[in-house]
DNA sequence: TCTGGGGTCCTAGGACCC
DNA sequence: TCTGGGGTCCTAGGACCC
């Protein structure tokens, strides 16, 4: 019904071809783990693990060799550790990945302007008016993965169909380096013995419910009738996976659209109880996400906290202004204010974050952040205290008086923290 | 086993206005 | 004196994805 192509398999014939699937999505294979091996060649074929080595840190990539032992992104790094012993850990290089995505999306746009990022190390295309000028779909993600491996010395798997979900489905099955075309007339064949955490938005909550509702298949929610599923999840999940369990899935490529939220949070090494501490990190968290908004030259009106206590359980509080902003003294007022209607002063928190929210274009064009000179010396010391504290560059004070920065240097207002975990 | 950090989307209740 | 319906905005929480 299919077939597959990648180095070292058999292709059985020549370009298998079906006018409907014309959606590529094309994934990085263990892209954070693969871009560090491009520099350590000699940990090739053994277990590598890119994540915190701190002692709550997560998996965030794992090579094959390591997922053999049951290494899963996302997962405590000591659980990874008990299951792989010989694995090589390697923390994480974010500036390096966002290089090496740029390279990869800049070949897909030579192929086709109709590209649409998904994260760090994925994307669609949709290629079915270029078939004239590069031939077919199969033709295309062929060649996409040579130029792709043969100019980063990465590999990616595609999946080709006539919709977004089952192209996604299809190069995860292709995995690794793989291809993999569903033509239309296969698709329901391919879909329904998938399991139901196949579809796109069941999670572990979900799979619980429709299990505990006697469905284990795609094709179990396929025959289970919609207004079952809807009393179940919702009407609009129910609705959702009814339609994607038929593969129907009306959504096209389209590029990009804007971002809807610029946010950073932080988990402590150790919970923390002392609420200086709290503020100096809201503080530097609120520079952050001033900085970055005004690069991409945006100001956001909701601000948000986030406080995640020592049981795990989370909170938000958020404050919509009058004025959106871009000014990280604003923003901090704020978040502080917010901090300071829900601190009880005894309590244990795990981690802290500040979000801003409806975002819009504009911004300031000069500095207008710690102009005033006693705010911008008690920012600095809290920053300095921070940076000693956590010793991880936290935030630079020179951060708080620079004006926007057209060529951000990497990392220097994101190194440290770990930032994003997309892309595996 | 003990849970990161970047996000998006959905639901639901209450306030407020017409 | 008691009561409408629709629309929008704000807030909080939760599920999910990579």
């Amino acid at each position: 019904m299919s077939k597959q192509d990648g180095s070292g398999r058999q292709v059985t014939n020549s370009a298998l071809d079906d006018p409907s699937a014309t959606i590529l999505h094309v994934d990085m294979d263990a892209f954070f783990a693969s871009v560090e091996l491009l520099e350590r060649p000699d940990l090739r074929g053994l277990p590598v693990i890119v994540g915190g080595t701190a002692g709550r840190g997560v998996v965030t990539a794992a090579t094959y060799e390591a997922r053999k032992f049951g290494v899963n992104s996302a997962m405590p790094m000591s659980v990874a550790l008990r299951r792989c012993p010989n694995a090589i850990v390697l923390p994480p290089h974010f500036d390096r990945y966002r290089h090496f995505s740029q390279r990869v999306m800049t070949i897909f746009h030579e192929l086709t302007p109709l590209v649409e990022p998904l994260s760090i190390d994925e994307a669609f295309l949709e290629v079915g008016g270029a078939r004239k000028l590069l031939g077919t779909p199969w033709e295309i993600g062929t060649e996409l993965r040579r130029r792709v491996h043969a100019e980063t010395g990465l590999r990616c798997s595609v999946g080709i169909a006539a919709t977004k979900f089952i192209a996604k489905l299809a190069s995860g099955r292709a995995k690794p380096d793989g291809l993999l075309l569903i033509p239309l007339a296969d698709t329901l064949a391919f879909l329904h013995p998938l399991p139901i955490s196949a579809l796109w938005g069941v999670g572990a909550k979900t799979e619980e419910r429709l299990i505990r509702l006697g469905m284990r298949t795609v094709g179990d929610v396929a025959h289970t009738p919609e207004s079952t599923l809807s009393r179940a999840l919702g009407d609009g999940l129910g609705r959702k996976l009814h339609e994607l369990s038929w593969a129907r899935d009306p959504r096209r490529v389209t590029t990009r659209s804007e971002e809807k939220s610029v946010g950073h949070e932080t988990t402590f090494p150790h919970d923390v109880t002392d609420a200086v501490v709290i503020r100096r990190e809201l503080l530097g968290m609120s520079d952050q996400v001033a900085v970055r908004l005004r690069r991409a030259g945006l100001q956001g009106r909701t601000v948000v906290l986030k406080l995640r206590y020592g049981d795990f359980t989370t909170i938000t509080r958020s404050k919509t202004l009058a004025e959106p902003t871009d000014v990280a003294r604003r923003i901090y007022d704020e978040v502080s204010a917010l901090f300071t209607a829900v601190a009880t002063g005894s309590e244990r928190i795990r981690l802290v974050g500040v979000r801003m929210e409806q975002l819009s274009p504009g911004g300031s064009g000069g500095p207008g952040l710690w102009d005033d000179d006693e705010d911008w010396r008690d920012a600095e010391q809290a920053v300095d205290a921070v940076a000693r504290r956590f010793g991880r560059g936290l935030v630079r004070p020179a951060a708080l008086v620079r004006p926007p920065v057209r060529d951000p240097r990497p990392g220097v207002a994101e190194s440290g923290v770990a930032e994003s975990g997309a892309g595996r």
